[in-house]
DNA sequence: AGTAAGGCGGGCA
DNA sequence: GTGCCCGCCTTAC
């Protein structure tokens, strides 16, 4: 429970047009290795409304998955000012928010 | 490069 | 209340 708080938390962190790994957000808010559980909260939470999960993208900048589709979590990122290196990544060294 | 296994919280049976 | 399976992944073989 508290897990899952600190996520929503560190989301809603993100500055407009930056990004974050599953891997960072999963580090920061106490086990590094809760990868999936991060992933899981945030998908079936579904925090939209509260946390922009389109900002945390995979470790190698794929999007990974999204809600809404991938091509949603795309055009979003694009338009809050994310580089796409191509059309299915983010320029991880230009827009990684590191905490 | 591809495949398999892994560690972790949430949700449903 | 307990247990099992799943997931927007990661890392190792």
């Amino acid at each position: 429970m508290d897990f899952s708080n600190k996520v929503f938390l560190f989301c809603q962190k993100i500055p407009s047009g930056k990004v974050t790994t599953y891997s960072e957000l999963a580090r920061v808010c106490g086990s590094k290795k809760a990868v999936r559980a991060v992933g899981n909260i945030l998908n079936k939470n579904r925090d939209f409304n509260n946390v922009p999960c389109h900002r945390v993208v995979c470790k190698n900048g794929e999007i990974g998955g999204y809600v809404f589709g991938t091509k949603k979590k795309k055009d979003l990122l694009k338009k809050e000012g994310v580089i796409f290196v191509n059309e299915t990544k983010v320029n991880l060294d230009k827009c990684l928010f590191r905490f």
